[in-house]
DNA sequence: ATATAATCGGGGCGTGCGTTCCGGTTCCCA
DNA sequence: TGGGAACCGGAACGCACGCCCCGATTATAT
């Protein structure tokens, strides 16, 4: 990503590192909209320091969103790997938790802040891999409806995310995962593939 | 709501009239972000004129979502005595697309803007009720599985909304409704009830 | 240790927006 | 028709925020 021509000073690499931490609780915890000074007071540096190393304000979200994008990737493939049938759907719940958890990364996603996922098509262009791949899996396990495509699942984690952060944790486990999970499931109107029953549960 | 003890002055009717009608389709056109002065502008007042007759902006967005609510309320209840296994579909889909036409109205109802709905309990209840009289019909209909509430509905009407600023109205037709129809329809697992078949179409 | 350059930090600038103020204007009623 | 109150409008205030500047400070090489 970001060349380092020369090694960082040491203070400037730990000012750094700082900035990167708090901003990454900050944001998660009170949104995008959190101004700079408030950041920079935080980590213990001037608002000067936060714009050394990162030029805007977009810029620092940027390099948040990136890693969150990245990590979000990882645990998915992990699960998918546990259990092909459920990955999507362990994906999407955890998707929707992180859009109450972390605002600014719910506000990315969404495009309420600024186009911060447009501006990243690296990390954009592997989580949509991921998503088409763990979609693929659950389609050949025969939990998902063959028909869902991995942009409909983006579509999915955007409503998600705005329900989540308008109800509670437990009254979207209880009250709407099933209808998405029923809305999603391989319709049954006419059996005449007739797969194997359901093992989920 | 705003007691007038004394009728308006003729001029003062007509300016209050115009800042609401200029504020209520450009808050719908541009979102709630818009600023005062811009509607004063568009409106042909000054900005004093408009906080004469709104206090604040809040009052001026509740004063809008207010009105939304209740052609909403209006619009689904004659939609729902056409059809009423349909009613609350219609009202879903319609839900969205305002969610996307009307960004102020979207912003109020997941409480990005203010606490607008929470401040207007009046419009609030009469929609919550009007939300569970047109599922009753529904679920009466077996169009909708039994076990949703109206609270439920509420929340997807904000997924609902977020899905349709995300993507066109054709996508969200097309693509997301199916899996929302499919997830909200009755469970056909075990048709013990076997009520008469889905007579919608 | 000292010179030199990188870095720090917080005060300051420009902008945008909600809200208020007040001199001038317009309407209503006697 | 005239007087007084209600109303108008836009300039101005206060505040918040993104971003920049520059004297003071600190790290590194000799």
């Amino acid at each position: 990503m970001t060349e380092r021509s020369r090694p960082l000073r040491a203070d400037a690499a730990r000012n750094r590192a700082r900035v990167l931490q708090v901003a990454y609780d900050t944001f998660a915890t009170e949104g995008a909209g959190v101004p700079i000074d408030e950041i920079a007071r935080r980590a213990g540096v001037g608002a000067g320091t936060v714009y050394r190393h990162f030029p805007t304000k977009e810029s620092l979200l940027q390099a948040i969103v990136a890693d969150r994008l990245r990590q979000a990737v990882e645990r998915a493939r992990a699960q998918t790997a546990a259990d092909p049938g459920e990955g999507l759907y362990a994906f999407l719940w955890q998707m929707a938790e992180q859009g109450a958890s972390d605002l600014g990364f719910s506000d990315a996603l969404a495009g309420n802040a600024f186009d911060l996922v447009a501006a990243l098509p690296d990390a954009e262009h592997e989580f949509m891999g991921m998503v088409a791949e763990i979609l693929d899996q659950a389609q050949r396990a025969g939990t998902v409806r063959p028909d869902l495509e991995a942009s409909d699942v983006k579509t999915l984690i955007v409503g998600l995310q705005a329900m989540r952060r308008f109800r509670s944790e437990s009254d979207l486990m209880l009250r709407v995962y099933p209808i998405i999970r029923a809305g999603l499931a391989p319709p049954r109107t006419s059996p005449e593939t007739g797969p194997d029953p359901a093992a989920t549960d």
